[in-house]
DNA sequence: CCGAACTTTCACGTAAACGGCAATGTTGCG
DNA sequence: CGCAACATTGCCGTTTACGTGAAAGTTCGG
């Protein structure tokens, strides 16, 4: 077997093949969003490959779910992610070295970006499940119309007119109402 | 003040420009969408004129939650609500004369259509619930820093060392562990 | 140190989903 | 009937989010 190359050995650090992989997108994808200002790898090799961490896949994921599944466009992820990339590196050396009160205002910033993300999330579910909710009250109304129509078809005509009756005129009698009672099996 | 021309009169049905406002979209992509086979107006006027009645109106206000709020395709709603469109139309008049197992028929497919759509929905509601998830253990993971930070500042060696066992290795200490205490306000 | 596989930037191409004209026809109040 | 306001089709332009090479450099096992 010819074994493929794969990490680069000893880092920890992953080719931008790989974390596109991982997430199920393509390098140019991937490269397109740094072009766009989602994130910036963590590090370049000698000769300038990108090279990612683990918390970069983490990223990626995470706008590859802000896409997918939440149909967000990119810049509006950027505004989600704000300038989180442009902190999160810089802050990160910072957060080592510095005071107490200065880590504990990065970690609430952070904290408070986390939340503001779960708002976005939990309005547009709201929204789907909105949706789900007009689409379930579709269905009650069509299975009360099939209820209506088994009755009139199998029951006795009194059975039928209560079934109507409840339903109201939603199907619109046009003609003659009493079923013909013909085809039962 | 001079009024605005209004509905055509007479007839419930609605001209582009009305439907477009009351969805909150422009006539352009109503049209683009019926081109895209995602609808088609219940009628048209003698210059052709489109006109849309209550259910086209119903129609595309769900037309516009699939991609403003799910972020679906128009080719994926298109596939949502298949040939919903030419069956709907072509069902209608069918519905009121022929007999009842043929209607019944019908209600059963529409009602299978609907909870198919409601299978779509909640599985995108399920993705993003996850996502929430993820982002709702981010938060947790911070504010358990935060708790931590906070009671090394404010409180006993003692206690913050207990903090920072609880938290195991999370923040990477580079540099000497012990707290100056020199900045507690 | 060689070559296959991977990567880089630059550039152009493209599909989706409209926006915006133009040229023409339609409605409908006054 | 006249005219402002709206509609129709047709066509071209635009933005977004990449795909697809091209030309050149990098990695790394053998």
């Amino acid at each position: 077997m010819t074994e493929t190359k794969t990490t680069p050995a000893t880092t920890g650090l992953l080719r931008i093949q790989e974390v596109a992989a991982q997430i199920g997108a393509t390098p140019r994808s991937v490269r397109y969003w740094e072009e766009q200002g989602l994130l910036t790898p963590a590090a370049r090799s000698d000769g300038d490959y990108r090279l990612y961490d683990t918390t970069d896949v983490e990223r990626l994921r995470f706008i590859k779910g802000l896409r997918d599944d939440a149909g967000f466009s990119l810049a509006e992820i950027a505004q989600l992610l704000e300038d989180e990339v442009a902190r999160e590196r810089g802050h990160e050396a910072y957060h080592a070295t510095t005071d107490p009160s200065e880590r504990l205002q990065i970690l609430r910033d952070r904290a408070a970006r986390y939340e503001h993300q779960i708002q976005m999330l939990q309005t547009k579910i709201g929204r789907l499940q909105t949706m789900v909710d007009e689409t379930e009250a579709r269905v009650t109304r069509e299975k009360a119309k099939i209820a209506a129509l088994t009755a009139e078809m199998a029951g006795s005509a009194g059975a039928a007119l209560k079934a109507e009756i409840a339903l109201k005129a939603e199907i619109a009698p046009k003609a003659g109402a009493t079923p013909t009672r013909e085809a039962v099996g």
